[in-house]
DNA sequence: GCTGGCACCCCCCTATCGTGCTATGGTGGA
DNA sequence: TCCACCATAGCACGATAGGGGGGTGCCAGC
């Protein structure tokens, strides 16, 4: 039974773990409790057909896994589009007018079901600039999944992901190219709305060494203009909307 | 006693709430259960020192929120900041690592003791490309937020953000100075790095149009150049970081 | 009937950006 | 020692954006 003290106890045991390996143990033992068969817990970085960056645990079948990267689905998957648009956690047979209609999703959920996934809930995780993701639990075809276990996910995804995050990356729990210091200085500036020599007299360099900068942040991210450039950053959390807020 | 039933409960009734009052009696109710004396449910909307977009509920005394807003605190407050940096919920009293320190930090805490406000937790609120916003329960100086209001806190928090969010924008729960469509389109494409003339040929324009509808988004956000509308209109919700992925 | 907002189109001009290429000095690891 | 990476700086060119004009037609609200 998912209880508030079940809860606690993996809030504190989260905390603890030390490989991704822990935190699928923990997971495991959540969905047990919360009756469900599969569990995944995943960054979405598809975003730049990203290579490494970020977790991903999951008790899915390899099949199933390996169908859903074929198709590069990290960022088309309705599940994840839904999770775009939401932050409360939802079961997915109510996601439809969160993410919208796509004529492939029908295929995904069908596939889903062919590998026994059937219904299940999503909890969307974000921060402002950094990676997304979510935690989801899903349950065998026929069986639904019920509001107890969606205030159960709601109590423990956070912490959750939390943990996964600082696995990504222990040091500042960001993912993404990370850009050097000074890339990152000009980039800011930059997204504010200075121009070059603006940001060349702010952070007292020539103008072609910012322009320098820039380029070689551009050329990391793979990122055709400055727009661009700053999006990618931003999405990928190099540098977040309080840094490019303006004040 | 703050118990799922009490959550599930309140999820339920959020989902009903005709207006801000509503709300706020809920999240009274929620406070009394967790024994604190004061909630707050808020966008952070003082990024482009904001008019009237977003949300705010709560109980705090009007002293309080007027020596908040006359200093414009939206984004500067460490609550707020640490919520930035955060998805999990966490105590004030450990919110130090996340939100870095600032010489203003002190002063803000000392003045919210001083109106009667002590410890007490935030639920952060983010949607990517949206409106962020957080809630928060608080209790008088001398008591200590527990851990069993934290776990409350994370079922209802999502929910009651969601109800503010619908309060704020019955249309499509978005907050900003809403672009056009055409501007939308243009700014879309723009931002994923097409030059004038190419969204001229794809949306069927004349490249000047296209400048034009892209001026007047500029105009409606103030911004100087494209890089800068970009990243308000993603802050603000005109755009989504999907709708800008490079596919 | 007027005003305002929107979409649409055209012109010109200049500041800025994006990019190609080169080069130096420092640092840290293999 | 050498290689890779970073920060710094410069030069030159063409592409682009941004800002300033000028218009038209449509529709809603007053």
């Amino acid at each position: 039974m998912p209880t508030m003290d079940a809860a606690h106890a993996f809030a504190l045991d989260v905390t603890k773990v030390k490989d991704a390996a822990g935190l699928a143990d923990l997971l495991r033992e959540a969905c047990a409790l919360m009756g469900c068969a599969w569990f995944a817990l995943s960054h979405h970085v598809d975003f730049l057909a990203a290579p490494d960056r970020g977790v991903r645990v999951h008790n899915y079948p390899e099949d199933w896994a390996r169908w859903f990267d074929e198709r590069g689905l990290g960022l088309t998957d309705p599940v994840h589009r839904a999770s775009h648009r939401s932050l409360e956690g939802f079961f997915w047979r109510n996601m439809k007018p969160l993410s919208g209609e796509r004529p492939e999703d029908e295929l995904v959920l069908s596939e889903a079901q062919r590998h026994g996934i059937g219904d299940g809930l999503t909890i969307p995780a974000h921060i402002p600039g950094e990676a997304h993701g979510s935690v989801s639990f899903a349950w065998t075809p026929g069986i639904a999944a019920n509001d107890r276990a969606l205030l159960f996910a709601r109590m423990i995804g956070g912490p959750a992901f939390e943990a996964a995050r600082l696995l990504a990356n222990p040091g500042l729990a960001r993912v993404g190219p990370r850009l050097t210091d000074r890339q990152r200085e000009c980039l800011i500036l930059a997204a504010k709305g200075n121009p070059i020599w603006r940001i060349g007299r702010i952070l007292d360099l020539s103008p072609d060494t910012v322009r320098e900068h820039l380029r070689n942040a551009r050329l990391r991210y793979d990122a055709k203009g400055g727009t661009v450039l700053a999006v990618r950053a931003l999405y990928d959390g190099d540098i977040s909307f309080e840094e490019v807020a303006k004040r």
